[in-house]
RNA sequence: GGGUCUGUAGCUCAGUAGGUUUAGAGCGCACCCCUGAUAAGGGUGAGGUCGGGAGUUCGAUUCUCUCCAGACCCA
């Protein structure tokens, strides 16, 4: 047999079908290094319309998980998509670097008091320990490909992040939102400090439980609401309250008790052996007065709770200087007590909360020590323990305590010293939501932004309504500071304060938020330090990146003020959304983005939360060092973002085989345009029709592309690319254009048009590709006849297009659907034959296809073409034979009939014909072949 | 308990502004073919009572209510 094999034009090329991304990925972060990349988009970007994606600051701690992956990642392929749509699309990486977590994990090394031993040292700590995780989340971040100022980022320790950090608070006072308040907060008696949510511990504790009575202000008024007229004269009516913190008594403002709750007005004996009335719920009634140790008591009446509210009653304590009133609550239950509860607005968060509602006093006679302040009856000076224990002695003396018992729950500790926690209201720092206005501004400002997907302004909306003033004091060390002094007697800031924080501004600048603590206060205020005192509470770490619209946007030359887009998880719209809209609007009045972009978080296979202890936690570090960092970036875009995104095995199963058949339609590709050069393309009127759809098809694809990252909506072009590989490429046009490729003469016009489609598709292909694959694409792009720049991401969207190619009829649609039709009408015959055994290949088959006159009028202008496009060595077209049983008149019907052919199969083209062997030169081929081989080539002019 | 969402074949997703008689695609799977994309490629086929239930309607996967499951944020 003689060899043909170097006669045919076979794909050739060095672009492996194994992509090895793990060990390779690196080779291409080098590349991009090398050659500076993001230096060049910006040389490139230099006078195109900027949009800016505002990078929301991960915090500096701890590994990165797949949610970081997953916004990055999204970020990204934003980043790159409006950069390949012609912006100039900087990315400025940031980190977030105050707050409570790093200070924990200094505490960890330097122990637990080291932050009140040495706040300066602590302080340094802090910062070194956050400046290592910034490296290695970096490397992480840069590893899955994104493309960032990442050696220039922005971190909110940055000296002069820190100095504009202190002066968007400078704006919030100087335009009134800010407001000094109580607000109770957990407090270490031992610690003499505040202690943040993270720092409180749960154990079972041991209090002391009393009924206390308090007897009503209006005797009379009482009797009236219960609708008792017979009541005896001068026995004495209480309510009783309950409580397992009898120190806090002296701060009792309020009895609270449940509207829809039944109260009992009960007659019993007294201790002394008279007659009073008793209020307790009408169901505690039997466990009370059990407790109480009698059981002769008679209900005299019964009401609603709700007609008691506003009825006055002797302070436990003060019992004949102060009445307070009944308020309703809905946290009042019947699980123990008396169905009415003690409440003390300087206490407790849901005491504070009603004591707000109801325009209590919110008193605090409590010290920083723990013990009570020297003007406080009975127990001035005492710590509240001796405290507790002497009003317990006290409403015994006086007959008021109806019982003492002991109580073992959990209770709040402090996780340094283990000991039981106070709530202290203690004065903090403000955003004011009402004082002048920033709540509703801040609804209007909602309203002008455009929110992806567009339930997120319903979300952030009713979280905005409903949310109370931002507290922004932290009693901690690592953070911004509050750059005020107050007067030591009257509170009052001083008269100078906004010149003030500018000069602390300045001084940050130089030397970051040491500056301020370590400064004395006379080099801010001179003199008047004797007065006025420096507030050494730092800011809330949300305030830091909430200003960062402020302290980054604004100074940084290469960004914008408001940013096109925040984008990040949907928690964010309590976070950072919230938190960067709320400080925007408190300092310039409006929103510091116009477009907030939300994505779900990631779930297992089941849709379930990821955690250690169910073990079902997939990290990002495992996907790139097995799969690759651009199997885990098409995962991130071929998941719908809006909902929970799910992740498992399977899953990446299936996204590593969507990976390879993409990788292996570009291989096809650039292993057919081997050694083609951009101007061997044809001119569009010289390329066959086959290949013009093509172009076509393609072309339209392109448009659907880019509209799709024009709205975000990823998951949708990774589905259409994947159709398209497998589908109009793999199941129909490549295969079918192989037998011009391979057998007809290199520079022939056949090959040529078909190689000028392929050279269009992947030049379009690669770059859809890029913002997601872009390692891959980058890959790619190595082998791309008629590329220009020296990366695929410094592109921009395929503009090579034959003009020709969009024009509406540039192919005949009609005609090449039907076409496909047919085909799929032969390919289930040949199957049916192919089971009996009749053919293999389907070169073993000649068709005839019986179809109405329309089709067959369609496709006898392809001749002797159409076996091209059936892949079958020949294709006869007939008339339908009408069946007069038949009814179905369906104008595209048709009916296949496949026979073996009983031709000798062409060793070279393997084509089964009559005429292989007529050349006696060359008894193993066809004619077509000899011509292809030695005449001048045969002419194809539609397939 | 409240707010905002999600639930269409094993997987990832379309779709129905309520109605062409058998709800689509690709993957995966099964079976077959090819061996000139070869740790590739081609073909055919089987998979869904559109989360459950109720209601509105002549008719609901598509509207309403409710329940279940899940996610985020609160309480």
């Amino acid at each position: 047999m003689t060899n043909y094999k170097h006669t045919i034009n076979l794909p050739k090329t060095k672009f492996p079908m194994r992509a090895n991304l793990a060990k390779r990925e690196p080779d291409f972060l080098a590349f991009w290094d090398e050659i500076n990349i993001y230096q060049k988009l910006r040389e490139i970007g230099e006078g195109k319309e900027r949009w800016v994606l505002h990078d929301g600051p991960p915090y500096a701690n701890g590994a990165l998980h797949i949610g970081h992956a997953v916004n990055k990642i999204l970020k990204d392929v934003i980043v790159k998509s409006k950069t390949m749509a012609g912006y100039d699309s900087p990315y400025v990486p940031g980190w977030d670097c105050h707050g409570l977590p790093i200070e924990h994990e200094v505490e960890k090394k330097l122990g637990r008091e080291a932050y009140r031993k040495d706040p300066a040292a602590f302080r340094k700590a802090c910062r070194a320990f956050a400046t290592e995780q910034i490296d290695i989340q970096r490397q992480e971040f840069i590893r899955m490909g994104v493309i960032g100022d990442w050696f220039n980022p922005y971190l909110t320790m940055n000296f002069r992040t820190e100095a504009d950090t202190v002066r968007a608070l400078a704006r919030i006072l100087e335009n009134g939102h800010m407001m000094h308040d109580l607000m109770t907060v957990y407090w270490c008696a031992d610690c003499a400090s505040a202690l943040a949510e993270a720092e409180v511990e749960y154990f079972d504790k041991i209090s002391t439980t009393v009924d206390v009575r308090m007897e009503a202000a209006d005797r009379q008024a009482v009797l009236d609401v219960f609708g008792v007229e017979d009541a005896i004269s001068d026995a004495p009516l209480s309510c009783v309250i309950w409580t397992t913190t009898p120190w806090t008594l002296p701060a009792n403002r309020a009895v609270s008790i449940h509207a829809a709750f039944e109260y009992s007005l009960i007659k019993s004996t007294t201790t002394g052996g008279g007659i009073e009335y008793l209020i307790v719920a009408s169901k505690m009634a039997e466990s009370c007065f059990e407790r109480y140790g009698t059981s002769s008591y008679e209900v005299v009446a019964e009401i609603e709770g709700r007609e008691l509210l506003g009825l006055q009653f002797g302070h436990p304590i003060e019992k004949h200087n102060r009445h307070v009133p009944m308020i309703p609550s809905e946290h009042v239950t019947l699980d123990a007590g008396t169905g009415l509860v003690h409440t003390a607005p300087g206490h407790g968060h849901e005491d504070f909360a009603l004591g707000k509602e109801h325009n209590l006093e919110i008193y605090n006679p409590v010290g920083p020590t723990g013990h009570f302040l020297p003007e406080v009856p009975h127990v001035g000076g005492k710590s509240v323990d001796e405290g507790g224990k002497i009003l317990i002695e006290i409403l015994a003396s006086r007959g008021d305590l109806l019982s003492s018992d002991v109580l073992e729950h959990s209770y709040a500790h402090c996780w340094r010293h283990k000991s039981p926690i106070l709530y202290r209201a203690t004065p903090q720092w403000f955003i004011s939501m009402d004082r002048t206005g920033l709540r509703d501004r801040a609804l209007e400002v909602i309203k002008s932004v455009q929110w992806v997907p567009d339930w997120g302004e319903a979300r952030i909306d009713g979280m905005v309504r409903n949310r109370p003033d931002w507290c922004l004091s932290r009693q901690r060390v690592w953070g911004s500071p509050i750059a005020m002094f107050t007067h030591r007697e009257t509170g009052e800031l001083h008269p100078d304060t906004l010149e003030i924080f500018e000069k602390v501004a300045k001084k940050i600048e130089q030397g970051g938020i040491d500056a301020w603590f370590d400064t004395d206060s006379s080099e801010f205020i001179g003199t008047d330090s004797e007065d006025y005192q420096k507030i050494t509470d730092v800011l809330d770490v949300w305030f830091d990146s909430g200003a960062t619209h402020y302290s980054v946007l604004n100074h940084r030359g290469d960004m914008t003020n408001p940013a096109g887009m925040y984008l990040e998880g949907s928690d964010q719209h309590r976070g950072w959304f919230q938190s960067s809209l709320l400080v925007s609007t408190a300092v310039t009045g409006n929103a510091p983005y116009r477009s907030v972009l939300t994505h779900g978080f990631t779930v297992d296979g089941e849709g379930r939360k990821m955690s250690k202890s169910v073990g079902n936690v997939i990290g990002p570090q495992e996907i790139i060092d097995t799969l690759g960092a651009d199997v885990l970036r098409l995962w991130v875009a071929s998941t719908e973002y809006e909902a929970e995104m799910g992740i498992s095995d399977e899953i990446l199963t299936r996204t590593t085989d969507s990976y390879r058949r993409i990788r292996n339609t570009a291989r096809f590709l650039v292993g057919n345009l081997n050694g083609f050069e951009q101007t061997d393309c044809l001119p569009w009127q010289d390329m066959l029709e086959l290949d013009q759809w093509a172009v076509h098809t393609a072309k339209q694809l392109d448009s659907d592309i880019i509209k799709a990252y024009d709205e975000y909506r990823f998951h949708l072009i990774c589905q259409r690319i994947h159709r398209f590989c497998i589908v109009e490429m793999g199941g129909f046009y490549l295969d079918v254009i192989k037998d011009r490729l391979y057998t007809m003469q290199q520079a022939s016009r056949g090959r040529r048009s078909a190689q000028t489609a392929m050279f269009h598709i992947l030049n379009a292909l690669v770059r859809w590709l890029t913002p997601v694959l872009s390692f891959t694409a980058e890959e790619i792009w190595k082998y791309v006849p008629g590329k220009v720049e020296e990366s695929v991401l410094l592109t921009t969207w395929y503009k090579g297009w034959p003009t020709e190619c969009s024009e509406d009829h540039a192919v005949d649609s009609e005609f090449w659907s039907r076409v496909i039709a047919v085909r799929e009408n032969v390919n289930r015959e040949i199957e049916n034959q192919r089971n009996e055994g009749v053919v293999g290949s389907s070169l073993d088959a000649n068709v005839t296809i019986y179809s109405t006159d329309s089709t067959r009028k369609m496709l006898e202008k392809l001749g002797d073409e159409l076996k091209f496009l059936t892949i079958t060595s020949s294709a006869k077209l007939e008339p339908l034979v009408e069946n007069p049983d038949d009814n179905d008149n369906e104008s595209d019907k048709v009916v296949v009939r496949v026979e073996k052919s009983e031709h000798q199969k062409c060793i070279r083209c393997w084509h089964q014909t009559a005429d292989v062997g007529s050349n006696p030169a060359h008894p193993e081929i066809c004619l077509r072949c000899v011509e292809n081989i030695e005449g001048s080539g045969e002419i194809r002019e539609f397939a």
